[in-house]
DNA sequence: TTGAAATCGTTCGGTCCCTGACGATAGGAT
DNA sequence: ATCCTATCGTCAGGGACCGAACGATTTCAA
């Protein structure tokens, strides 16, 4: 059912590299290419879109989860956001830089801190993300519905697999 | 024919609270499961592999790239290794302080500048990439040989459209 | 109630990563 | 022979990123 696509030259030229030595071809493959799309995408996100609002990949992504459940302890913020607590610090600093997020202390924890996005922050969340939706549909045109769910059901196997 | 694997708690709640935005869900699914992919094995590996060597993830993978296919100039070891020419200066002044890779002038252009894997970057490569490759195989072990197949061929499409 | 242990967010040191600017070198046209 | 332009690798500046160490606060046991 596979339509044929070519292997980019450097997988090629890779593949002939390392034959013989035992390798796990088919795990190679599709690893090495979720990082390169991953790479590829992240650019391109940032240079078409996101350099707009002077916003990092990073940055977009924790408005973003703020944006979808609310204020959030920083803890909880830095794991969503898929980076560390140290990480989030500094993210959340440029955020606030920009008028997009505030910080707000927690009322019974005096350890803890609440981040949440400003008015700002949210309407521009609301005015990126169908931008960054519709450039996602551009990214995946060449796959169709079923292919795109399929994928995105291998991508959670995988992510099922790590986490564990 | 797809099994069925639940969704992360994270993906039914944004779901949630896209709904009736306009969202195409089937990109977005696809998408952004890409990049939880990539940072959970890209941690993954820099933390129970990488780390031992004290490699990051773009030291290895502009060893790899030395390794695969031998010396080449800044220019092009960059764009094979995915990352700017002004970045792949600071990780190869890294490998050079490691001491697995060396910068030599090039022989005919005085501009140029060759970048080569030391006999021991070489040799740290042939110890790495195979055990790089067993947890590439443990992190997919739950996909078929068909699913791993169309997982990646699935990614190159979406590659050829972004770098189109 | 008080001291030990756990947990919180931040800081620190080091690397990665980008864009934009730069000096150096090369190559082609006049 | 000498400009003009293109291309090379590097540097500067700013932000992202991590693990480890840290002070502040909370919690729990004695």
């Amino acid at each position: 059912m596979s339509r044929e696509v070519a292997l980019t030259r450097e997988e090629r030229e890779a593949r002939a590299r390392v034959e013989g030595l035992g390798i796990d071809i088919d795990a190679f493959a599709a690893v090495s290419n979720v990082f390169r799309v991953a790479n590829a995408v992240r650019n391109y996100m940032e240079r078409n879109l996101l350099a707009e609002y002077r916003l990092s990949f990073s940055g977009f992504t924790v408005l973003w989860v703020l944006w979808v459940w609310g204020p959030k302890e920083s803890n909880v913020l830095a794991e969503e956001s898929g980076i560390s607590k140290s990480t989030l610090t500094g993210v959340v600093k440029t955020l606030e830089g920009l008028g997009f997020a505030a910080r707000r202390p927690h009322a019974a924890d005096g350890r803890r801190v609440l981040v949440e996005a400003t008015e700002k922050g949210m309407a521009t969340v609301r005015e990126i993300f169908p931008r960054f939706n519709a450039l996602e549909g551009e990214i995946t045109r060449d796959l169709s519905t079923a292919e795109k769910e399929e994928l995105a059901r291998a991508l959670r196997v995988m992510l099922h697999t790590v986490e564990a």
